[in-house]
DNA sequence: AGCTATTGATAACT
DNA sequence: TAGTTATCAATAGCT
């Protein structure tokens, strides 16, 4: 349609290509008016060019994101859902976290058991950045259970001497506990 | 074009009105397409009729996910980022209530021997294979530590009722020890 | 779904 | 860059 035919292929000519893009925009943005109006139809219309600038069309009942919202859920195909995917997938692992956080604060740790420990599993599985916070997170638990094991070891230890100290007073033939009670907590890694 | 001008008003009736449709739209796809080739242009089309049959098209080199992100920075318009608000602020909301949990996970801890973190976090960097590994490992380490702690406690304690009993045989006025000792580790969880 | 007379779009030119 | 027009392409009405 024009004084001569051509053929579909690029433009090398660059002023002419950019007539013919212009020229050729506006043709396909009346087409998409024109078949809104004569047939009741729904158009989404986006094109740029080489030269940056973006032209758009959206017939007048809606708008382009509930036409694409439309699109998606016809078409099957994601459009952001795939843009949400990371969003998802960000919340999913803060979550997990999160839930395995409220469970150490939460339950009393003397019943730790293998479902918790699958919780750690997973988020050690989403990365190594992950690692190093849980790195953080779990031996300082452990930790600090055995902190507070060992806090009650010394009290008793120190009730253990002083009781001992006050039978000693009176009956020597008691078993000198202090004996047994020194190498309280010696290298517990040897029996590990 | 056609055997007779239209007029550009919806056709009212309805199989004609389809026929068009169908047509037409077969032509702004077909000029889409050569836009794109003659012209080096990007086109986005999606397209929609009372049928309810959607079609879209896309030029090659793109998809429409790029395409509608580059539509948004060129024009300004929101199009997903409203569809994103929703997950921004739940991401938002998770990470602060994970933060004071880390704070307060971290901050009641008085001794840290970081130089064995350390260790677990060279060991958890050898790979996630390692990983599943460490998991197994580590608790079980650690359960053991307490396990042995947990026995001298016990044995601790014994040694205490004994003591003590022997020293009530004959001393009335010193303090009953077994009421100190009783609740041995109650609520930790109140101490985090 | 095809056909074709006719209108509409546009390539080359100004 | 915009306007003109000869020509090609799309399509309205018909089968």
């Amino acid at each position: 349609m024009g004084r001569g035919k051509i053929e579909i292929k690029r433009i090398e000519n660059t002023s002419n290509r950019q007539v013919t893009y212009s020229k050729r925009k506006n043709g396909i943005i009346k087409k998409a008016k024109e078949i809104t109006v004569l047939c009741d139809a729904n158009v989404s219309l986006v094109i740029y060019g080489s030269s940056g600038k973006m032209y758009e069309y959206c017939s007048p009942k809606t708008n382009l994101i509930d036409m694409l919202d439309r699109y998606q859920r016809l078409s099957g195909n994601k459009l952001w859902d795939a843009k949400h995917e990371n969003l998802q997938n960000e919340i999913d692992r803060i979550k997990k976290e999160n839930e395995s956080m409220q469970i150490e604060l939460r339950e009393d740790i003397t019943s730790l058991n293998y479902e918790e420990l699958i919780g750690y599993e997973d988020a050690l599985e989403n990365g190594l950045t992950n690692i190093r916070e849980k790195k953080d997170e779990i031996p300082k638990i452990m930790r600090k259970r055995e902190q507070v094991l060992e806090e009650e070891n010394k009290h008793l230890m120190y009730l253990v001497q002083q009781s001992e100290m006050a039978a000693m007073g009176d009956y020597q033939q008691h078993e000198p506990f202090s004996f047994r009670v020194q190498p309280m907590q010696p290298n517990l890694h040897e029996r590990m």
